[in-house]
DNA sequence: GTGGGTGCAAAAGGTTTGCATAGTG
DNA sequence: CACTATGCAAACCTTTTGCACCCAC
């Protein structure tokens, strides 16, 4: 597990040795983008992005922005929060529970929560600081058994 | 902690007393947009959902699946997994960290991993069974400081 | 009967795509 | 100079809104 600084100056480093081992074009757009999400602390969505960087370069476009994160967060010097994906989902399970989200075909299901509660439950309170925490959900990423049976089977 | 069981008949039955309890209309647009969920195992979106419901209510309208589902969710008969909202976030973070998230005002905050790890790790494992995990990102839902100090102000 | 619920159509986000042009390596 | 990345416009997908009609209570 390698541990990338979040120093803006090392990202940028970084992000030029990936762009080289890649043979993708550093562009003013793909660092400035960068550059603007390095520099919120928060988790700005695309557009938000998008108006910072506007800033610095008047005349581009929203298409860009969203194709410069991608290659971004495929390259792997940002992060993309995990997310299900574009719609809403809607589940039966109305009580505390997890969810397994294959990295491969997408799919969602539920680990119920069980006696792991007693694990995490020390970890709510110190995390809390001065945040009141409720509720938790974790989102464990992996593959399912289906995909990993693909795989072996040489589909990959 | 309540717990509710997943039984159709039962949610059926928690169903019929909270719309009774808040003077809800027990439409069928209502009943089988949750009769579908349920029958469902997996995390369907809307669009799954009306797909289902229209075999049944041939000419219901995907507004209404989208009100139904809306009202589902808030008398707590189905659920909706956690989620950042409509627009896709990107963040500076590309190593493993969880998320406080404000369940009044929606601003998400990183909690970094640490010895956290520690305590997750087995859970990881223990959890796996046939789905082979690779990393996990726990969302923390809670109240944020700044809203709590607003709540305690009056201002709920 | 009345008020909330539904259906329709239109609009509002958010994101993606096709194609011509511009800029990097 | 070749090839990739960008910009524009249009399309696409998901969700929300306003308004008239309908139906559960």
């Amino acid at each position: 597990m390698s541990f990338q600084s979040k120093e803006p100056a090392d990202r940028m480093a970084l992000f030029e040795r990936r762009c080289r081992e890649r043979g993708l074009a550093m562009t003013v757009q793909r660092r400035v983008v960068l550059e603007v999400v390095l520099a919120r602390g928060d988790h700005p969505t695309a557009e938000q992005i998008y108006e910072d960087v506007k800033l610095r370069i008047p005349d581009i476009s929203r298409t860009t922005v969203y194709r410069v994160l991608d290659t971004l967060v495929d390259i792997g010097v940002i992060g993309k929060p995990s997310h299900f994906g574009a719609a809403t989902r809607y589940e039966p399970n109305v009580h505390r529970h997890h969810h397994l989200i294959c990295i491969e075909c997408g799919r969602v299901s539920d680990v119920e929560d069980d006696e792991t509660v007693a694990d995490i439950e020390p970890l709510m309170r110190k995390q809390a600081g001065d945040f009141a925490v409720l509720d938790y959900s974790i989102h464990f990423h992996g593959v399912c058994s289906a995909c990993a049976a693909q795989a072996r089977r040489g589909d990959i």
